[in-house]
DNA sequence: TTCTTTATGTACTGACCAGTACACAAATTG
DNA sequence: CAATTTGTGTACTGGTCAGTACATAAAGAA
């Protein structure tokens, strides 16, 4: 009686789209902040603008959700993935700015690092069941072996590496720069925030990068 | 009456730190297998041979057990540290050492690789209240460097370099390795336990480091 | 319109689990 | 030897939380 009750007919529209994408956004800040088992449900469903109920009856449980959390955090991420063109650079100059952007967009992204991370926790149980999460990191690995592949033929870089060992280089050494920057923050006393801390690392990431796969330095 | 009571008096003998330590080791496997949030402390009594009331008699909460947890495993971790000789090598030979050697550390000891994943997860937040936790990583450190600086010296290592920074790339090369294995075994269908892929990802790595820091390669 | 399917909210439950109350035994101290 | 401190086990509790029972509204089909 004096507490709100349902909305005027006009207003409640139906949309299922909207209320599940709704769900699935709350979910990656929940899971991202607390890991599948440190992530409530309750919290979930408290952030989103319908109930706990609709989590269930979309996403069955809560590991369908993180699931399906886990398949939409990449999915966003490779959304904001590098918008430049690099193909009209130098393969030095290509594999240097590729270098660069990947250690900012990780830095951008902790979220999406911090689920990659939890699922990692999990041995990827849950994302061996997604079923297109897998193709999802292509295309970054498809940029990486393109500059190399032209830097081989311009004679510049060293013939006979595997590109996906240097997509994987990157990758490490971006990926744990923010995924292990506490602990090893602690230990070595860094202020791994400080502008000029992230810039020399950056710089530093990029030289072993270019001395590993450069013909003649 | 029909139930298994108490010890005879004989038998039953106190020690304090036996204790401790059994609580302990049931702790690092259970926290680093499921993490803070994932774990079950009844789970590490069941594991022990005493009773949960131990554990809040000696560590106070399931929060004072992790923190003890995570140190002990980094005490454990750097008791089995680098029985090498690394000081009568060339600084070529004693850096790739140290970094081959490094890897296969990490491959073995998933379980401390877990702690400190679990523990950045936590953003560092229970490192921090350790004591000692800080300093227990630096012999690493000190190796790295008196490698570097003798290269130097030997006019073989390219000077100017941060040893930090080197220490830092060799511990992302090869942690990344272990911590995220599964996910990116997955999205590149790799199999990161075969012998072939192990030896291969070393032999790259120990390259990668040793184009970094040579003068002339 | 009536029937069926799809979507939604509210209030609850049963299991689980961190932490504790109570009892008491072993060592230590005076 | 008391008296006190330290160490240990058992059985419980109160809160939390994944999941559900029930009800009902909106949309679509017949």
């Amino acid at each position: 009686m004096n507490q709100m009750v349902h909305k005027k007919t006009a207003e409640r529209t139906r949309d299922p789209e909207s209320v599940k994408a709704n769900i699935l956004l709350a979910a990656i800040a929940e899971f991202g902040e607390k890991g599948l088992a440190g992530a409530r449900v309750d919290a979930i469903a408290a952030a989103t603008s319908t109930s706990k109920r609709m989590i269930y009856y979309y996403f069955e449980s809560k590991e369908g959700l993180y699931v399906a959390a886990l398949e939409a955090s990449y999915q966003k991420i490779r959304n904001t993935e590098l918008g430049i063109q690099l193909n009209n650079m130098p393969p030095i100059e290509a594999m240097r700015c590729l270098t660069s952007v990947t250690f900012d967009h990780h830095l951008k992204n902790e979220n999406h690092i911090r689920m990659v991370m939890a699922e990692n926790f999990n041995r990827g149980r849950y994302m061996a069941q997604g079923e297109h999460i897998q193709e999802l990191n292509r295309p970054a690995f498809a940029l990486v072996r393109g500059i190399y592949e032209r830097g081989v033929r311009e004679g510049v870089f060293l013939p006979g590496l595997d590109p996906t060992d240097i997509h994987e280089s990157i990758s490490a050494l971006t990926f744990f720069n923010v995924s292990n920057r506490h602990t090893f923050g602690l230990i070595f006393q860094l202020d791994k925030e400080s502008p000029a801390y992230v810039a020399a690392r950056r710089e530093n990431i990029v030289q072993m990068v270019l001395r590993y796969v450069r013909k003649n330095p």
